[in-house]
DNA sequence: CAGATCTCAGAATGACTGATATTC
DNA sequence: CGAATATCAGTCATTCTGAGATCT
């Protein structure tokens, strides 16, 4: 797109790759019936064990209203349970299931495929730059 | 966000990163009451001249529909004018107006200086070598 | 009491789909 | 006729705001 104006800008570029990168990722979690909010949540039951809603919306990056209804959607399908936490009362418990852990590491699977397409242009030491670049923007201390 | 199997994939990063770009874009297109569609627009007027919608379209890779939509906006605003095209009777013929043009020029600059905070970590040349692989993504073929 | 938690309703943005009428 | 154009009515995913109710 030989759009000077924008397309010259580092931001222009960002965008239109993660346009891509969404678009990629967005097919492969819709044939688990999913979205990328789904996956984030189950990544974080797994990687933490049990959360409190509150702690998942921070250690997803999701708001705590969207992971209200994310996790409705989990629930539904079986992937996890949420219950009443018995030592604190306005915490719920939420926990993920077999099936949502077997759900986790199929996408996982997939979503390795993705980033290798994704990737494909890029030689390995372009993308451990591209990784060290990103990671700088989002946290310019590093 | 220490979530490995998210955060260290590639695409967890892009999107984060543009996300950051984003929002800082976007307080900066809300302050002349506008978006990003708007201002693509103007800068594809500005650089191609009277256009087709079809062909802002596609020299923006903004959907025909949302074309007409964002179109109808700058036209209220006094931005750009929209006429029937003489030679083509299926054409809007759309221009830029000075106004139109003065707001780009201030919204121009206005994200020269969110580029700049954006990219404030990196140095000249890790930034030069962020647009280059950036674009590889977008085209492979580069 | 202040603060944390869960929930709901709503909005904004960018992107996309499908259908229709018109004109080339 | 097929193709292009403009338009309209929707949907969708992600993100965010504000407000309320409950509990520590």
């Amino acid at each position: 797109m030989p759009l000077d104006r924008v397309a010259g800008r580092p931001t222009w570029l960002l965008s239109r790759a993660n346009l891509r990168a969404q678009a990629l990722l967005a097919d492969t979690f819709a044939a688990e019936g999913l979205r990328g909010y789904h996956f984030r949540l189950l990544a974080a039951l797994d990687q933490y064990g049990p959360s409190s809603q509150a702690d998942l919306g921070r250690n997803t990056g999701i708001d705590r209203s969207d992971v209200v209804a994310a996790l409705n959607e989990l629930v539904d399908g079986g992937l996890a349970r949420r219950q009443p936490d018995p030592a604190d009362a306005r915490r719920n418990v939420v926990t993920i299931t077999k099936r949502g852990r077997s759900t986790l590491e199929r996408l996982d699977g997939a979503l390795d495929g993705v980033q290798e397409e994704m990737l494909e242009s890029l030689s390995p030491s372009e993308r451990t730059t591209l990784v060290r670049l990103l990671a700088k923007l989002i946290r310019p201390e590093g």
